[in-house]
DNA sequence: GATGAATATAAAAATATTACAATATCTGCC
DNA sequence: GGCAGATATTGTAATATTTTTATATTCATC
């Protein structure tokens, strides 16, 4: 019960950490293969400042990984279960959203 | 590409109503049937006012629906697709988690 | 070692979320 | 009408998140 409850506050900081719509943007492109930190936020059409804050909350929760190559980084996601776990809700997000209206 | 922007909105929104410790264990017990509002903040050890809040905020975002009976109400998931995210997201978020450490 | 590109950090204001206590409402029943 | 049980709302303090601006760091190159 107890476990339960942590396994739940565990769960609920990953979802936080997805539930934003840069984050969830920085996720679906990544989805498509590595980036750079400049790419991702002209991609993403937001501020550098933005795009590195928002990238620091995705690495604590061990959502996106980062390798450094001389002056850039590159960016992308964990862990191919996190992948499948985002193409599930993809998939079924945007069917509960239909069926919302 | 902004109709995307809005799309991620919405989605962000969804998550974040799920981004809570109290609101993924309504979540959970739901998907085991209806409950009525007592029952859910007994079996998740909270006080009613804060269960009481925690549902406005599910069923905002639809992903809960409640039903009046006399004095009670029962509350339930709201669609089916919505129940497959979950089971599909308990899954991969159990085998990212365990990654994790 | 100065410059410039890429990225990070800090500071701050605005806003949102969380959590709790107190009070209100609604409904069935005596 | 008044009581009791079930649920909702309100007020509020504490904390967290979001966003922007300004500044700092890092590193390759000249």
């Amino acid at each position: 019960m107890v476990q339960e409850q942590e396994e739940r506050n565990i769960a609920a900081d990953v979802l936080k950490a997805m539930a934003h719509p840069i984050r969830l943007g920085v996720i679906e492109v990544l989805a498509d293969g590595e980036r750079t930190v400049t790419e991702l936020y002209e991609e993403l059409n937001c501020s550098q400042s933005m795009m590195s804050q928002q990238l620091k909350i995705l690495c604590q929760q061990k959502l996106v990984s980062i390798r450094k190559d001389g002056t850039q980084k590159y960016c992308s996601l964990s862990n191919r279960d996190f992948l499948k776990l985002f193409d599930c809700m993809h998939l079924h997000l945007r069917k509960f959203l239909n069926f919302q209206d």
